[in-house]
DNA sequence: CACGGTGGTGCAAATTTCGCACCACCCCAT
DNA sequence: ATGGGGTGGTGCGAAATTTGCACCACCGTG
């Protein structure tokens, strides 16, 4: 919105160089030698005494410089103060989940946000615990929701929840109504269960490559819809966080049996952003109101 | 030096209308409507709701603006003291006065003025005195000196000094020595006396018209070293103020015998100024020069 | 004296800006 | 319902401005 020569002269001004500026700023220096007599000759005074080593401030080019740096940094400031303004009112929020909470508790959440901020599109995506953490740490998502075994230096976690994995099986299986089970007791079943799509640092299979007793996957799917067909056609039993199911247990249609196991039966699930971004209203809000969501889902039984 | 688009978008939110700021700046609408689409995307937010009237800033639009009114004051009082600071150091001082004026005084005041401002050119021209009153009040010269007989709105007189016109003959003269005349005392002689090059609103002539007495002018000169050499040659009196004939007096060459009469004894010179313009350093010290010059003169006698 | 730095300029290419002609929409009077 | 008079906004070509290349002139240093 300024002119270029407020930028141009307060490089030239620190590097007391017009070539050396020119460098910084990726232009050639006849743009920027020319800019600087163009104004020298509107003000009828110079800027700058040449030397032989480069330039020096003159008293008249102190003064301007003063004034330019002082528009360049309430530019700035104003500048802040339209961008908070304008997210305020319109703007679009990048969610990145696990499957589970895009089906579990994102809908409500988002029901429940768009009431206030009509205008603020999002984003859903789905993804892989761990490339939900690099999504948020990289800035590329404004809120990730995802599993917390490790601590990641670029991301916050602005509230978690004890989401252990479990059994999900039909009303009338087995299985149904145990308080808990162990590994063992998922033996003799096929499993339905998540796959990590690019088959690397997913915690299920680490978790299952440490099991004594081996379970067999018959399906393998992110997909819950597919999932909760297969459980429903005992095809198998899902092996998932209650969340993804969360209204068809409290329908009756399911049962949620909690895993104990040492890894699966202890994970926990976090809202999450970027350390290093601001958290403005309306993003603190969606954070908000998911956290309060899963804050009031009973997940562990 | 700044980006004209703030001098558009200033206009455009005083006129509440594209069309009509463009027509105030002379410049095409789609010039300034463009401007302002552009930095609304630079931005990402709206500065105009439109409306079929016309447009209304939005609060984005109202902080951007008072950024920009910010800047532009701030670059105006910048732009004041740079050119306090450029015309300390050098700049040009144009000063209209009469003739005798440019002679009797002004050159020493010069001479004064130029040591302490080497470097400010100084062009003095001779003019009729309401000339000089007309150029002081249109901003045309900086300092003005003539006679001071009505005051103008536009002029602001600075110090002004009592100068009647008298009689100004050899030593040799009969009138010589006297206290003072009378019109009636030069009426046996011819005059030399200044003419009015356009004929009209002449002080001289208006006085002279009124004279009870006629006097018989029988050279008409504004060149007082012509006035000088026919009063030498006793061609007849000359009828002058005192100024332009200072150091011939001084040095006994010609003698000055006020005029005692209701006009042109009673005449004031005056350096002068225009009532709207600033009064730099320079230009102050001049007149103080020249009035101090002036002040030093005794012209009554 | 040669080299490596600087600021500064002529000129043509590249880019931006501008204005004309026009479109679409809105409001108001008839 | 229609026409007139206003508004903001756009396509396109001409005009203006900006940019960078190639080069000049000067200065300081080894």
């Amino acid at each position: 919105m300024h002119s270029i020569f407020l930028k141009y002269f307060d490089e030239v001004a620190r590097q007391r160089s017009i070539r050396k500026a020119a460098l910084v700023l990726n232009v050639s220096s006849t743009s920027v030698n020319r800019k600087i007599l163009k104004i020298e000759e509107e003000l009828g005074a110079s800027l700058f005494d040449r030397t032989p080593e480069g330039v020096e401030l003159t008293a008249v080019g102190g003064i301007l410089l003063e004034h330019c740096r002082r528009v360049l940094h309430e530019f700035d400031r104003t500048r802040v103060l339209i961008d908070d303004m304008r997210d305020l009112r319109t703007g679009h929020l990048n969610i990145i989940t696990v499957d589970s909470v895009a089906i579990g508790s994102l809908p409500r959440a988002i029901n429940e946000f768009s009431k206030v901020y009509p205008d603020i599109s999002i984003s859903v995506t789905t993804a892989q615990p761990e490339d939900v953490v690099d999504a948020v740490a990289m800035g590329d998502a404004d809120i990730g929701i995802a599993f917390t075994f490790t601590s990641h230096p670029d991301v916050r976690i602005l509230s978690e929840k004890s989401a252990p994995f479990g059994a999900l099986v039909r009303p009338d299986h087995p299985l149904s109504g145990w308080p808990s089970v162990t590994v063992e007791d998922l033996a003799g079943y096929r499993l339905i269960r998540t796959i990590d799509a690019r088959g690397r640092n997913s915690i299920i299979d680490q978790a299952m490559s440490t099991l004594v007793t081996p379970l067999s996957t018959y399906v393998f799917t992110n997909t819950l819809f597919l999932a909760k067909e297969m459980i429903l056609s005992n095809h198998g039993i899902g092996l998932y966080t209650k969340i993804g199911f969360y209204d068809e247990v409290q329908r009756g249609e399911l049962s949620f049996i909690p895993l104990i196991q040492a890894t699966l039966g202890n994970v926990r699930v976090g809202v999450m952003a970027s350390a290093s971004a601001a958290i403005g209203p309306a993003k603190r809000l969606m954070c908000d109101i998911i956290s309060r969501e899963m804050g009031s889902m009973r997940l562990d039984s």
